[in-house]
RNA sequence: GUGCCUGUAGCUCAGUGGAUAGAGCGUCUGCCUACGGAGCAGAAAGUCGGGGGUUCGAAUCCCUCCAGGCACGCCA
């Protein structure tokens, strides 16, 4: 498009003016082509003449080439553009040879990214809410991979704080318990107290494998043997929805490398920090406050825009969460990635923008670091939001949802949403309907394409020397849609927006029942030359299908 | 109170400044002597939360109001 526009500058059809990016897109209806363009409109004003002389223009310098058919312009100045019929056909060989690679990108070629997602502390096991920001952050790496980056998958944990000294002691009470002895269970006010069913469990293992031994320790050994029993749980539930991590990172290895007073010595030496009871531009109620404060060291993050200064260590000598933070992405951008992508959970979107000061702060490159928040999930039961809790059996673990419904059902519910949109997980309508959802309507598609091999195997029909020339209109429609896979994926990763490629799926089946009805390969009426071709259109149909589940993570079932 | 997110068909949600706003579910009407009917063909169903503005053109950008969610600690 845009050599043509220079073409057509360079010969006085269209007058000098800067060449615009311009958008290509496949149009609402398809009587208005393959893909189409608006961009003559968008011309109007620069060139100083109207819109579809602008798009003739255009069209007559559009350089050749063999994918592109009819070109048509239209009023008021729109593009149309046709996909060559005889190349369409011929693209049916080439999605077979690329196999389970289809529309492997070179967008990501050479460059190396890196995506951090769930980031639980194991404190208990991990809910839907999190599962979601996992299956983003998962489906963000395939599609990360399917553009051509080599991807690693991170964990970030912190196992020295507060929380997991709570879960020590809360094991160390059960395991007391579990051994008979003389306990109080803390009242429903404690809330350092963890009630999870789990715990019991955890501590009635621990009693058979260490029995009295353990009387006498305190929260420390049940801390770590909490935390090894509960990542083990993490993990399994997650693999359980096909997600793995490559990196498991513990916060803790900041401080033992002192990376996080390195950082702050950095801060300091850029002007950054200063230490006070209270903040530079503390209001009255603070200034009232002051007294009864020690000196904490403060980071200037209003500089940036923030709306006030925030403590990076505390009177206490301790460093608050930020400083860390701001060091574990100090340390990402150090090994050199050319791409971070951090999927948080909305509550967690303030803080991030701290880090990101932070890392502004230390001259550090910030514009690598892309972060996707994703809204929280509500659960609903009856038609009524309910807070999961697994020890009054009320279900939101994502253990319990894969039981009720299935792990691809999961992936699907939990990735079918723009991340900015807030999700209702609706648990009656994802058992009632767990048979009725677009998941099985995408996955029927494998499965009709595996089904019609199976029985051409039993016929002795194959798809050897295929001549996919004789392949006819419904075929062709369905390799259209097959063809915009490339875009999507491009889209998805450019935009950060992995929710794109379910609902391209979906799209992808629809387009793929029609044929079926329609185009019947083992039939008496279908003469024997037709049938391998057609045969072979249905190979290249079931890799499509294939490779689009698996960017998604799901299973592509040969039955159902 | 401030910041971020959301408001689109009965429900759950897509939608890139473009042409007649889409899908799944639900509802209604047809289609099983053809590779799996978990399917296909079709229909009904919309003040794109309200009001202004920018633009040749706005669900999309800006302002404002209304409604809902999340976050706003020397917690982690």
């Amino acid at each position: 498009m845009q050599d043509a526009i220079r073409a057509a500058q360079s010969d006085g059809s269209l007058p000098a003016f800067d060449v615009p990016a311009v958008d290509i897109a496949p149009p609402k209806r398809p009587e208005h082509g393959d893909y189409a363009t608006g961009a003559a409109m968008a011309l109007a004003k620069p060139a100083k003449l109207n819109p579809f002389a602008i798009a003739t223009a255009i069209a007559n310098h559009l350089p050749p080439a063999d994918f592109i058919g009819a070109v048509e312009v239209v009023h008021p100045g729109f593009i149309n553009f046709r996909l060559n019929d005889d190349w369409l056909r011929a693209q049916t060989e080439q999605i077979i040879a690329e196999g389970d690679a289809l529309f492997t990108l070179d967008l990501g070629a050479g460059k190396r990214a890196q995506v951090e997602f769930v980031s639980a502390n194991p404190s208990g096991p991990i809910n839907v809410g999190r599962s979601r920001g996992g299956v983003i952050g998962d489906t963000m790496a395939r599609l990360l991979e399917a553009a051509g980056y080599q991807v690693e998958r991170e964990y970030y944990f912190n196992t020295a704080g507060r929380q997991m000294r709570n879960v020590g002691n809360s094991l160390r009470i059960r395991y007391l318990e579990a051994l008979g002895k003389p306990i109080t269970i803390p009242d429903e006010s404690d809330e350092s107290f963890y009630r999870g069913d789990y715990l019991i469990d955890f501590a009635r293992d621990l009693a058979a494998e260490v029995g009295e031994s353990w009387v006498d320790h305190d929260w420390q050994p049940f801390k770590e043997y909490a935390e090894k029993r509960m990542f083990a749980w993490i993990r399994a539930s997650l693999e359980r929805v096909r997600i793995h991590h490559d990196v498991f990172f513990n916060e803790n290895t900041l401080y033992e490398s002192r990376a996080i007073w390195e950082v702050l010595e950095a801060l300091e030496e850029r002007g950054f920090i200063y230490r006070a009871a209270i903040p530079e531009n503390a209001d009255v109620d603070e200034r009232d406050e002051a007294d009864d404060k020690g000196e904490a060291v403060w980071f200037r993050s209003t500089r940036f825009g923030d709306s006030k200064d925030r403590v990076l260590v505390k009177s206490s000598g301790e460093p608050t969460y930020t400083l860390p933070d701001i060091a574990y992405h100090k340390n990402k951008l150090d090994r050199g990635f050319d791409l971070l992508i951090n999927v948080l959970g909305a509550d967690h979107g303030a803080q991030y923008k701290v880090v990101q000061y932070g890392i502004s702060a230390l001259g550090l490159d910030a514009s690598k670091i892309h972060v996707i928040i994703n809204q929280m999930v509500r659960m609903v039961r009856d038609g009524k939001e309910f807070k999961g809790s697994t020890r009054r059996g009320i279900y939101d673990t994502l253990d319990d949802v894969i039981d009720m419904t299935s792990a691809d059902a999961v992936r699907y519910f939990l990735l079918a949403r723009s991340p900015d949109s807030h999700l209702n997980f609706d648990l009656d309508l994802a058992v009632r309907q767990s048979n009725e959802n677009p998941v099985y309507y995408i996955q029927y598609a494998h499965v009709r394409c595996a089904g019609i091999f199976r029985e051409a195997a039993l016929r002795g029909v194959s798809d050897e020397g295929a001549d996919v020339r004789l392949l006819g209109e419904p075929e062709l429609k369905f390799l259209r849609k097959v063809m915009e896979l490339g875009e999507v994926i491009a889209q998805a990763v450019e935009l950060y927006e992995p929710h794109r490629i379910a609902f391209y799926a979906l799209e992808l089946a629809n387009a793929f029942h029609p044929v079926f009805d329609q185009v019947r390969v083992l039939h008496s009426d279908v003469p024997p030359a037709l049938a391998k071709a057609r045969l072979r259109f249905y190979r290249a149909a079931q890799i499509a299908l294939r490779r689009t589940l698996n960017l998604m993570g799901m299973s592509a079932p040969e039955h159902m």
